[in-house]
RNA sequence: GGAGAGAUGGCUGAGUGGUCGAAAGCACCGGUUUGCUAAACCGACGUAGCCCUCAAAGGCUACCGCGGGUUCGAAUCCCGCUCUCUCCGCCA
């Protein structure tokens, strides 16, 4: 959510911001900004109003001490009348709330200043490679030949159990997935320095509100129901990313300055109904209504927002590096980030098998946009109240993580050579062809 | 799922219709004392919003889990809900 001060203060540059994304949402301005006067108008009025009946409540109290009871009564009076009009005023303030605040969660978040002004992913610009594209003496397979040859994954009991975009892993398949989630915790948690939590995978409407998740992405989201009746809808929802557990776990909180910064890292299962997205890229292990992910999550001082954005992304980065995966960071454009994101660094995995490079981590500041739909803050030394930035990266999501290894690894004679950090997780040096 | 108890400021905890935004203690902050630290003592100390102001100061309103209701007036009475704890049932 943006700061309602801000859109009073500087409303043209906040609808400038807005339009970078492309989305029309500055156009929401005007109607904020009317509501916000007349609300407070409003509010005045009926404060005053307020004022005046404690004040004479006060004096009937005194009379009734006094034994003065008829001119208790005739204040009585009076003061009934206030109130009814109090209570009309009350419902039109409310009413304006209601209004104001439903236009207020469907903002997207202001781009950073750095961030390129672009309309579209043909925008975003590259800002670094890391190591090449392989050469392969032979023609390298896709992963789901490789998959499926080797027996890692059962594409079609995946889609008997549950329908297309889940997958059953087996054997040595299997095997990879726990072992790139243990490999990547302990990297976060030995080496990067992160606590490391293990959230519930269905969560309340306002965790995913105070994300930004909803209402944008409602028709994205897995609605849990309890058994038959219905009555049960929608009290819980099954998490799109770990983000929305772990960056709601100090929700309405007021942290200490020196509980900051905070770094989780979190394993689970992503949920997404990608409704609307049947029959694109739906073969193989790319586009999935489940997969698993580690994530990372900063809370920090406002000032230390772009330097833990950077530190973040490094983080992703070690993944690929030490499996050896070629990759590139790009930056997201204004068009192209995500809702509640002021900055978004992408990282892309080569995947020799698809000829593509797939999307393994998006790391992104979203300064104090979820801390202030959440009601996070923290206190200064002097007392302040601050909204921290919440950052969110994935420390990576594991599907196509999976898929970039295999296709990379794999060898001329069918096997797949398993790099050395994760060996000691699959007691094995290389998935054997056959 | 059933029964009971509870939810008050950063924390602990008093408060059963008006003088309660709320005792007390702890923590935090400022000061005195001190070779340093600690202790002791003194002082300040909830949150949010609106109005006013260049700003500060100030004024007002709301907030005692959440939402309604009764009343001139609600932390306090009534109704509904959520959560926590204890016991019972079911259960990995």
């Amino acid at each position: 959510m943006l700061d309602i001060k801000l859109i009073r203060e500087q409303a043209d540059f906040v609808r400038k911001r807005l339009a970078t994304r492309g989305g029309g949402e500055e156009s929401k301005i005007d109607e904020i900004l009317e509501i916000d006067t007349r609300w407070r108008q409003i509010l005045t009025e009926v404060e005053g109003l307020k004022s005046q009946r404690n004040k004479v409540s006060k004096e009937i109290g005194a009379l009734m001490g006094q034994k003065k009871l008829e001119e208790a009564e005739a204040k009585k009076k009076e003061t009934r009348e206030i109130g009814d009009r109090i209570s009309d005023l009350d419902k039109e303030v409310a009413d304006l709330e209601t209004r104001s605040r439903a236009l207020m969660m469907t903002l997207p978040n202001l781009p950073h200043e750095s961030v390129t002004i672009g309309a579209t992913e043909a925008d975003n610009p590259t800002l670094r490679e890391w190591g090449e594209k392989k050469n392969f003496t032979f023609e390298p397979e896709s992963h789901v030949a490789l998959c499926e040859r080797l027996k890692l994954i059962d594409f079609a009991r995946g889609a008997k159990l549950s329908g297309s975009g889940f997958l059953l892993y087996t054997n040595w398949g299997a095997r990879l997935e726990r072992a790139l989630t243990q490999f990547l915790l302990d990297l976060h948690t030995s080496e990067h320095g992160y606590t490391e939590v293990s959230p519930p995978f269905m969560v309340s409407k306002a965790c995913m509100e105070g994300v930004g998740q909803f209402p944008k992405f409602v028709d994205q989201a897995y609605a849990i129901q309890e058994g038959e009746d219905g009555s049960s809808l929608g009290n819980l929802f099954l998490i799109p990313t770990a983000e929305a557990p772990v960056a709601n776990i100090h929700r309405e909180e007021l942290l200490a300055e020196a509980e900051l910064p905070i770094n989780y890292c979190a394993y689970s299962p992503c949920f997404r109904a990608e409704a609307g997205a049947a029959g694109v890229g739906t073969r193989g292990m790319i586009r999935v209504h489940q997969f698993d992910k580690v994530e990372l999550i900063k809370v920090v001082p406002p000032e230390q927002g772009y330097d833990a954005l950077e530190t973040l992304v490094g983080h992703a980065e070690k993944v690929l590096q030490l499996l050896d995966l070629h990759y590139r960071v790009i930056l997201l454009c204004t068009g192209d980030m995500g809702f509640g994101s002021a900055k978004t660094y992408d990282i892309e995995v080569w995947a020799p098998g698809q000829g593509d490079y797939l999307e393994v981590s998006s790391c992104s500041n979203c300064e104090d946009f979820q801390s202030r739909r959440m009601g996070l803050r923290f206190k200064t030394k002097d007392g302040k109240k601050v909204l921290p930035h919440l950052l969110n990266g994935s420390g990576t999501a594991l599907a196509r993580l999976f898929v970039a290894l295999v296709e990379t690894h794999q060898q001329k004679d069918g096997s797949i050579l398993i790099p050395e950090p994760l060996q000691a997780y699959m007691k094995t040096d290389r998935i054997p062809a056959h």
